[in-house]
DNA sequence: TTAGTTTGCGTTAATTATACGCAAATGTAG
DNA sequence: CTACATTTGCGTATAATTAACGCAAACTAA
């Protein structure tokens, strides 16, 4: 065996939201070769003089119009040598979590749709897609009970009943709404807000809000957020 | 900026080993160029039809007589640039445990020398290879908090008070003995062997030997490994 | 007014964690 | 042979946390 080496690097992101108290990913979908089209997750070839996570951002970018500042980097796919059937392309794979009511997404360069797409019903992506996808979905539902990402899923200021959803929800799980409303609370990074929900049946929820300064205060204190479930 | 991409890719592999109530990582000694000595963790550049995984195997047993069957990916260093002087290189690092009282080590191809090095002790290494053992001794620290991998880095069959030691010393922390003991005892995953402890002083101790085909029934089942500290 | 709905606060029992006490089983020094 | 140092192994009391559930408050719709 030769000792050349050529070997392309690549970067995909996954970048998860939710909305209508469903998990969704956004995919794009792109034309290879002559005729077939298909649904893949944003990215793509890093450049020379770049990053890997400038790369992502970059790559998210053009291909979304989503502009994101930070992502977390999941894992590194090369096992699979023929993953991509053209070359041999290793890809590194990052992911972040956005609150989807509150993002302008487009198709642009590379990407001829882009889309939300519920987690439920992901079709056969390109490549390796789906199995990154696993991956990072279950990253995200492990990463949830231990540090306080739900937040980053919900609007700025949000219900506790939002938030107790999106925890059932992600992790398929029952909840005890009134324990897991103490529990919460009792940590303190949480804050009411004067605002209450715009929603108009039974009792008027208040709006709270996520203090990431006083978190990482208790950070700093050995504090250690937790969810468990039954 | 020019579309075309000339990056490296290579592996980097971080072996942990405890022995003498201390934490040691694996390090090969390697001479750049024509005049310096570093040290280094072991690795190189992945071959073109060879796997992630497959490429840090064979560097670790060609540098230094180690033959692992797996190893878990740690994290792929790609932001820096210029974290290879000569060309841009991306590295995938992996880690290993091992009982390192059981394994012969010599270097062997590509490596001067090979040393067990305690970790704090570590000297300036090549490249990143500081910053990628700091991540290497983090994710060790968190995930020993939550699966039961002390027990590779014992003997098959250890003391009570080895797994103990080697807990308050990775983690840096004091620890109720009896409380500790207590609750590992209770997850059921541990059996009892007729031997003792060869060590002259105080009360006999008997072996333990950790049984991972319980553990995984227990894993089944739902149960949840963990261990925490005050 | 009444029924339906969701929020927000509380109480109690069960479980788990923490902080210890102490005897058993050895080797060793005198 | 005895007293002592040492480490193991088991136990118990108390504090803290979790789990299970009750129910009134605050609204809308009819």
């Amino acid at each position: 065996m030769k000792n050349f080496q050529n070997i392309r690097i690549a970067v995909d992101a996954i970048v998860f939201g939710y909305k209508n108290n469903s998990l969704y990913v956004l995919l794009i979908e792109q034309q290879f070769g002559s005729a077939d089209k298909y649904w893949a997750l944003p990215g793509g070839l890093v450049k020379q003089d770049e990053s890997l996570s400038d790369a992502v951002i970059r790559e998210l970018h053009e291909e979304t119009n989503v502009q994101l500042t930070f992502m977390e980097q999941l894992y590194t796919f090369g096992d699979d040598i023929y993953r991509d059937s053209r070359n041999r392309v290793i890809s590194v794979a990052y992911y972040a979590l956005v609150d989807a009511s509150n993002l302008e997404i487009k198709a642009d360069t590379d990407a001829e749709r882009v889309q939300w797409c519920k987690i439920d019903t992901i079709p056969i992506l390109a490549f390796d897609h789906n199995l990154i996808l696993e991956k990072a979905i279950s990253r995200l539902k492990a990463k949830l009970t231990y540090e306080p990402i739900g937040f980053d899923l919900l609007p700025e200021e949000f219900l506790f009943s939002d938030l107790e959803n999106l925890y059932c929800t992600i992790l398929e799980k029952e909840i005890d709404r009134r324990n897991f409303r103490k529990k919460i609370l009792s940590y303190g990074f949480l804050e009411e807000t004067d605002n209450f929900s715009p929603i108009k049946t039974g009792r008027p929820a208040k709006l709270f809000r996520f203090n990431k300064l006083k978190y990482n205060e208790l950070i700093k204190k050995g504090f250690h957020f937790e969810i468990k479930f039954a």
